[in-house]
RNA sequence: UGGCUUAUGGUGUAAUGGUAACACAGCGGUUUUUGGUGCCGUUAUUCCAGGUUCGAGCCCUGGUAAGCCAACCA
C-alpha cells in the first residue's frame, strides 16, 4: 500500500496560530486556555472548545490553562469546578495551570484605578432603568450619564467606598468611559464594577464587588499571557472592548478570536435551558443519560475517543451549524463495535422448549467475547432445554425474506445449535404462549458436521440460568430537530417518551459487570452498567442501538 | 432604521484563481454463525444578479437570507 495520506487541511484558527508562530510573535510562544464558568455542567458544545484550545496546545507545542470564569458570585459553585475537572479528566484532557479568575480580583481593582486615573472610568448613580435608558439602541445614538463628569479625586474616593461596602447594592457602578453614540453597543460606556454582597465560592466576605465579563476576561488572558483567546461568535462585539481595556491598561496583548458553537439536532445545548430541564424535573438530573452534557454522555455510555472524534471531524468554522446526532452516533459505535464484550440478551421473551434435549441436560457452548479483537477470548454460555428467544424472531406467518423462525423452519442459535420449529402452542386469544423445539445434535457451533445452511442467527438465554435485568432505553429528549428555533417555549417540544424502562433476560456473566464496562447486546445495541448497577440489581443503560436493516413490516 | 458575522449535496467539512472532494445520512450489491461489522458501488452541492479574468465556489460591486449586539450574566 502506497496511499499517501492527505494532509488534513488547517481550519482557521490553526491558520493563525501557524501565521503567527512562523512571524516569531511571542517568541513562537503559544497558550490557549479553557475558561468555564462554574454555574453548570459540561455539554458536548463544551467538548468542541476542549478540543480545539487543548488540541492547538498538543499538535503546536504550548499549553492551556484551565481558568475559571467565576466573577459572579450569585450563580457560580464549587461543585460546578469539580464536576468540570472531573469531566476534563474524563475526555483525556490535562492543564497545564488550574486558575482562577477570583485570584485576579485585586489585580483588577487596581486596573480599575488606573483607568480612573486616566480619566476613562467613572462611578455612576443611575439607576439600571436610566442606565437602560442612557444606552439607546441598535439605532439610535445613547446619552451621556450626568455623572459621567466627576472628577478622577471623586471617582477614587467613591469607587473605595464601593468596595468598603459603604453603598448599597444596585445604587452604584463603575462604568468605562468610551463612546456613548457607538454603533458597537458594548462600547457605550460599559459597567465594569458592580456591588454584589454575596459570599464568593473562593474568595469568601473579601469582596462586595465584583468586575463584569468584559473587565475580567480579557486581563485574566493577559496576566497569564494568554496568546490565543478562542471563544464562541457571540463575543464577536466584545473583542473591541476586549482590545480597548488591553491598550488603555497598557498590559499584554492577548488576541480574541472567536469560532461557531456547536448545536446538535433534537437537543439544545445552552447551560440557561439544560438548567431548565433539570430544575423542572424534565430528565432526573444533569447526568441524566439523555441529557447532552458530558457525564450524562457518560453515563450512557459514549466513550471520550468517540466525543473526541466527533469534534475532530466537525470542524471548526465560523458559520451556524445544526449537526445530525447520527454523526455521533456513528462515532461512539465505530469505536463501541471494536471494543465492546458481546453478550447475549433478550427483551421481550418467547420460551422456546427444546423437546429433544433430555431435562436438566446442561450442554456449555463457547462464545467469542468479541469477533472485533482476536485477544478477546472466549466465555461459556450454558445451553438448556428451556430457553428464552425475541418474540420478534418467530412469526407465524412470516413475510419474505425473514430468516428468522417460523413453523418448520430453522435458525442457528447464536453460539449453539441449529434449531427447527415443530410446533407453535396459542394462547386463548391467539396469541403465542411458546415454542416446541427440536435442535439437530450435530450443529453444535464450531464443530458443525450438519450440512445444514440457515441464513438466520439468533440470540438467546437460557430460562433456567438467565438472570433479570433492568434496562432502561432512551429516545431523543426533544420531538423536533431544533427545538430552540421553533415557535414558542423550548419544552412544548419535548419527547414525553424519551425514557423507556424494562425487564430483559440476561446471560449470567453479566452478573459481575463493572462501573465502564462496555457491551453489544447482539442483535440489538450498545449497553453498558449504569450508576444504579449493582450485583443485586442488574440495570443497563443503552448507548445507542445497532444499525438496523432488515425491518419487519 | 445602525453595527458586526456568515452563506458549498439532506447534514457537516474541504478545495487558498485551474477537473467541486471527504465524512455522515440515504439507496443498491457483496461478505458474514450479529439482517451488526468489513468491502464495493451509487444518488445529490457552490444563495441571487452583474463585473474582473483565458479561467471564479474563491476576487470586486449590488442584492437576498440567517445569526449576534440595547443583562449591575458569561
Amino acid at each position: 500500500m502506497s496511499e499517501t495520506i492527505k494532509e488534513r487541511s488547517l481550519n482557521f484558527v490553526e491558520e493563525i496560530v501557524e501565521a503567527d508562530l512562523k512571524s516569531g510573535k511571542h517568541n513562537g510562544r503559544l497558550l490557549t486556555r479553557f475558561p468555564p464558568e462554574p454555574n453548570g455542567y459540561l455539554h458536548i458544545g463544551h467538548a468542541k472548545s476542549i478540543c480545539l484550545n487543548f488540541g492547538l496546545a498538543q499538535k503546536y507545542g504550548g499549553g492551556t490553562n484551565l481558568r475559571f470564569d467565576d466573577t459572579n458570585p450569585v450563580t457560580e459553585d464549587t461543585e460546578y469546578v469539580d464536576s468540570i475537572k472531573n469531566d476534563l479528566r474524563w475526555l483525556g484532557f490535562s492543564w497545564t495551570n488550574e486558575m482562577y479568575a477570583s485570584d485576579y480580583f485585586d489585580q483588577l481593582f487596581k486596573y480599575a484605578k488606573k483607568l480612573i486615573t486616566k480619566g476613562l472610568a467613572y462611578v455612576d448613580d443611575s439607576s439600571a432603568e436610566e442606565m437602560a435608558t442612557q444606552k439607546g439602541t441598535p439605532n439610535a445614538p445613547g446619552d451621556e450619564s450626568p455623572y459621567r463628569s466627576r472628577t478622577v479625586e471623586e471617582n477614587l474616593s467613591l469607587f473605595d467606598g464601593m468596595a468598603n461596602g459603604d453603598f448599597a447594592e444596585g445604587s452604584r457602578v463603575l462604568r468605562a468611559k468610551i463612546d456613548m453614540s457607538s454603533s458597537n453597543m458594548l462600547m457605550r460606556d460599559p459597567i465594569i464594577y458592580r456591588i454584589k454582597f454575596a459570599e464568593h465560592h473562593r474568595t469568601g466576605n473579601k469582596w462586595c464587588i465584583y468586575p463584569m465579563y468584559d473587565f475580567a476576561h480579557g486581563q485574566s488572558d493577559s496576566i497569564e499571557g494568554i496568546t490565543h483567546s478562542i471563544c464562541t461568535l457571540e463575543f464577536v462585539s466584545h473583542r473591541e472592548l476586549y482590545d480597548w481595556f488591553l491598550e488603555q491598561l497598557e498590559i499584554f496583548p492577548s488576541k480574541q478570536y472567536e469560532f461557531a458553537r456547536l448545536n446538535l439536532t433534537y437537543t439544545v445545548m445552552s447551560k440557561r435551558k439544560l438548567l431548565q430541564l433539570v430544575n423542572e424535573g424534565h430528565v432526573n438530573s444533569w447526568d441524566d443519560p439523555r441529557m447532552p452534557t458530558i457525564s450524562g454522555m457518560r453515563r450512557r455510555g459514549y466513550t471520550p475517543k468517540s466525543i473526541v472524534d466527533f469534534c475532530d471531524r466537525i470542524g471548526i468554522q465560523k458559520r451556524d451549524n445544526l449537526i445530525d446526532v447520527s454523526l455521533l452516533e456513528f462515532f461512539v459505535r465505530e469505536d463501541l463495535n471494536k471494543t465492546s464484550t458481546r453478550v447475549m440478551a433478550v427483551f421481550e421473551p418467547l420460551k422456546v422448549v427444546i423437546t429433544n434435549l433430555p431435562d436438566g441436560v446442561v450442554e456449555p457452548c463457547s462464545l467469542e467475547n468479541n469477533p472485533e479483537d482476536l485477544e478477546s477470548g472466549h466465555r461459556t454460555v450454558n445451553f438448556t432445554k428451556e430457553i428464552y428467544i425475541e418474540q420478534g424472531d418467530f412469526m407465524k406467518e412470516p413475510p419474505a425474506k425473514y430468516f428468522r423462525l417460523s413453523p418448520g423452519k430453522m435458525v442457528r442459535l447464536k453460539g449453539a445449535y441449529i434449531i427447527q420449529c415443530d410446533e407453535a402452542i396459542e394462547n386463548e386469544d391467539g396469541s403465542i404462549k411458546e415454542l416446541h423445539c427440536s435442535y439437530i445434535p450435530s450443529s453444535k457451533s464450531g464443530a458443525d458436521e450438519s450440512g445444514i445452511k440457515v441464513k438466520g442467527v439468533i440470540q438467546w438465554v437460557s430460562a433456567t440460568e438467565g438472570i433479570e435485568s433492568e434496562i432502561r432505553i432512551y429516545d431523543r429528549l426533544f420531538k423536533v430537530e431544533d427545538p430552540s428555533s421553533e415557535e414558542g417555549d423550548f419544552k412544548e417540544y419535548i419527547n414525553e417518551n424519551s425514557l423507556e424502562v424494562l425487564t430483559a433476560y440476561v446471560e449470567p456473566s453479566l452478573k459481575d459487570a463493572k462501573p465502564g464496562d462496555r457491551y453489544q447486546f447482539m442483535r440489538n445495541g450498545y449497553f453498558v452498567p449504569d450508576t444504579d448497577f449493582s450485583s443485586k440489581k442488574l440495570v443497563f443503560n443503552k448507548t445507542v442501538g445497532l444499525k438496523e436493516g432488515f425491518k419487519v413490516g
